[in-house]
DNA sequence: TAGATTGTTAATCGATTAACAATC
DNA sequence: TAGATTGTTAATCGATTAACAATC
């Protein structure tokens, strides 16, 4: 709905996240304010950064006691679309799977698990929470199409990831060790843990 | 043992697991070679990129037939340390904590699980394959000082955190939805899926 | 007013891309 | 040799930091 924003930068829409973060639990009663040099030192952040990086969102005119926390949530809410539904299908019904399924914070940020699918016909059948584990084909079929917008491909990535966009899923959380290729008007985004692992013991090197 | 590598860009380290991802698992056998186009587009860099990357690790000159996938893999395994074992502890024996601790990845880059703690007195005492939750005060114990190097903290992660820092682990990996604050002679790495899926949502919208 | 903080513009820094000479 | 690829240097681009005027 926005009209036109300028088009947010990379390394701005990497921090927003982080941004509600903290804001969301910010120990302060929600029609306190917060200064520039609050949400930079608690991020590790120079306050020059947020403060342009605040440029790029339509927060409204911070006068000199800085920003009323209520309207930052608002406006954080609004850019990350945190109360719009979105639809998910997890697909690998293991321990990673299950462990997302039953993620509680998913729910609190309006991901709604629809679906959780596996290749393994073991697993087909079985139940996680109030789910019941189907087989990978259930994506194609008709009642599941166009309600998904958002899957979680774990192992065998690329090729269920190909699965998945036929079947006209439009994002795709990569969590595997793999890249995965896809046409552009999909978005992948990674979260390897694996990668993240290895980043950490690289940085202890030094 | 290096005796000195001028600093490695951080965008530098951001990629190497990604390009150990590619070569461990590429269709090839290993004393073919790799061409710096093809790693690139397989992970979608240009190879501009690639090569200036390459420029950073103790690479054989790769004359004009491109690099002997064996070599590569050696340099790369040894840039990230994969062969040394890093001990780890989990903290949050919780669905999640469960999924890290049986992920069969983790022992193939030599991340030892060593032990799974948790503060709710519930789940201290229960398995988890073949580690039996503790207590996370177990850490502060002479036993178990110095010998973990890296953990994992999960809910309550500042706190936690703070506990795991004092008994004298080096690393953090945090996988909570909050930033941990810790001295600078502790290494923190990010790894919160739920800002992954809020990036991923807000990618997009646009 | 004086002090502090915002919002914006300019300067610096680093990372990516392009260009090209050197090599097989 | 001609073509292709590497390794390196230079140019571009974007992101971070610094500086400062405007505001309360």
């Amino acid at each position: 709905m926005d009209t036109q924003t300028k088009a947010m930068p990379h390394a701005v829409t990497q921090r927003l996240p982080q941004y509600f973060a903290y804001i969301k639990d910010i120990k302060k009663p929600d029609d306190e304010y917060v200064h520039f040099h609050e949400i930079a030192y608690a991020l590790g952040l120079t306050s020059s950064t947020v403060r342009m990086d605040f440029t790029h969102l339509n927060i409204q005119d911070g006068g000199k006691h800085g920003y009323k926390i209520k309207h930052l949530k608002h406006v954080l809410i609004h850019v990350l679309d945190i109360n719009k539904k979105k639809r998910l299908a997890i697909v690998g019904a293991g321990n990673l799977g299950k462990a997302l399924a039953t993620h509680g914070n998913l729910e609190e940020y309006s991901f709604d698990v629809r679906t959780i699918l596996d290749i393994n016909p073991e697993l087909v059948g079985s139940k996680i929470g109030r789910l019941t584990v189907k087989n990978i084909d259930c994506l194609t079929t008709a009642r599941c199409k166009d309600k998904i917008n958002i899957a979680v491909p774990s192992s065998s990535a690329q090729e269920v990831a190909y699965r998945l966009i036929t079947s006209g899923v439009k994002g795709l959380l990569n969590l595997a060790f793999t890249r995965i290729v896809a046409p552009q008007k999909v978005v992948v985004a990674d979260s390897c843990i694996m990668s993240d692992f290895l980043r950490l013991s690289s940085l202890m090197i030094n």
